[in-house]
DNA sequence: CAAAAAACATTCGTTAGATCAATGAATTTG
DNA sequence: CAAATTCATTGATCTAACGAATGTTTTTTG
């Protein structure tokens, strides 16, 4: 029985998130000609082709996906099972401000795991919008923010990119209304914004059903079929769908999430940046 | 970054089985000296110790326990992925039967995993008591049946060995209770039987306060305090608790579960068994 | 307590394969 | 079609995994 190495795994990750050998080369640091061999090799412990081309991109084969999956998983055992052991510990109390839609999605696994890794620190969590996020951490109660940021902004860390969808409930058909009845994210929401912005580029009237900026609440809202809304894929739970038809209308543009810190080092906040940035990265790769 | 091989982890999973690194290298099939350079290595990379000796075997320190649960995982997936690929997919309906006890610990997680490493194979599970399945088997009902087994049983395979502890509801103390009210497995059980033989041994009266073969309803039933069982550790779950009093005055032996086949090749039965045993394996080594 | 046995550590020679630097081939782009 | 980009290949180097044989330590036994 072979052995897929956490080492290989990382390289094809990073080409998977790169489309680039070389490209992931220099993430992994190694050589171009060394990720050509150890996906050569990869390919040769699994008996399937894992790359293909399109244009001058490498995107993975269906089979590459389904390996994709295990990767993911086994990096982050592997790297999760190492940082259980060194045992420069960082310690500390660290208060960090999230989006609700990011941190409903994402906090509960990552602080499960972080805790683990770093049982030394405490993170105390508090959920709002960017704005107001972003004053309270001008304001000295925050030691990090993650918070939407347009891609000009200055001394935001970027931790990863999203395409929006348009999302109702499953079982509606609200899209085929006019004027459309939009649920929308809280005033100053960047996907508020970027779903006006569609609509209007389009033409398309829109009426104001609801609007929260909490993401549980707005769940149940579209399961009820009270309007549609924009978010990432990963949004979708039960009882959501994405609506393509509309997607193909009004196409949206990108979200983006990134991190903004409090003057002066921190040590056990840039241990949980690291952390939360390297679930990020992972997770994306199902999309 | 480094890396933990699933190849190293093997082997240090073989020995914290064996608890000898020579026995060790036979199971994975490397000699004495690899094991010991390899798990000289795998301290070195996770920095800590992992054995000490207790004796002549080697026993996990707690760091090795850590090490333990993160490797076992990482070698299931690793395996699960590889068998993802090999093409060599063993097609068939097969129909087995199994012990409740067992059944409703392990085969949830095992049906899910063998599906997905062997699509083409469509498992039928019944549960029931040894005696019902052996003569099933005998009538031609099932391919296999996993059944319990006495250590002399003839054409049984052996598959798993568990520690038998007395259990019963959190919160109740029924142990001190004369007679002692038995909450016992169905007649011809072998827990059942060494149960009884343990209070017999020891001069402890007793009371049948209630029988079944079915898990969760004695579940349920330890949990309300009408009486105390044995079982397995894993048996444990929320609300329930290992009497260790009880255990230490009335020593139980060990409960074994063995595959009987029916008559015959098929791979498709050979497959699952083999996967079933990886999984018994592997989750024994928590205890 | 001495001798034998068991089990792991060490040493050494061998070798597979992981890596890199350099070059070649193929494909895309302008 | 030329330039650029990207991956494959080649050849050299070197690490470390491995096995065989031997040494060391500890346990068991008589």
């Amino acid at each position: 029985m072979y052995s897929l190495d956490p080492d290989f795994l990382r390289t094809f990750l990073a080409i998977s998130e790169t489309g680039s050998f070389g490209a992931a080369g220099e993430k992994v640091n190694k050589t171009q000609s060394t990720v050509s061999a150890q996906m050569k090799r990869l390919e040769e412990i699994v008996g399937v082709n894992l790359f293909e081309k399109e244009g001058r991109r490498n995107i993975l084969t269906v089979e590459g996906h389904k390996l994709l999956e295990y990767a993911a998983s086994m990096v982050r055992l592997n790297d999760e099972a190492l940082h259980a052991f060194r045992p420069p510990e960082v310690t500390g109390n660290i208060k960090v401000g999230a989006i609700d839609e990011y941190a409903q999605a994402f906090f509960p696994e990552v602080l499960d795991s972080f805790t683990k890794a770093q049982p030394g620190v405490l993170v105390s969590v508090t959920t709002s919008t960017s704005t107001i996020l972003k004053a309270g951490l001008a304001a000295g109660e925050f030691d990090a923010v993650f918070v939407s940021c347009h891609s000009g902004d200055a001394d935001i860390e970027l931790l990863r990119i999203d395409q929006l969808h348009w999302i109702g409930g499953e079982g509606h058909n609200l899209h085929y209304n006019d004027p459309l009845p939009l649920a929308a994210w809280s005033e100053g929401c960047s996907w508020r914004e970027m779903a006006q912005a569609a609509l209007a580029k389009h033409g398309r009237s829109v009426r104001l059903a609801f609007s929260t900026s909490n993401a549980a609440l707005m769940t149940t809202t579209l399961k009820r079929g009270l309007g549609v809304t924009v978010a990432p894929r990963w949004f979708v739970s039960e009882g959501l769908r994405v609506i393509e038809e509309l997607d193909a209308k009004c196409p949206l543009g990108r979200a983006e999430i990134g991190v903004k810190r409090k003057p002066g080092t921190n040590p056990a906040r840039e241990a949980f940046i690291a952390h939360l940035q390297q679930h990020l990265r992972l997770s994306a790769l199902a999309a």
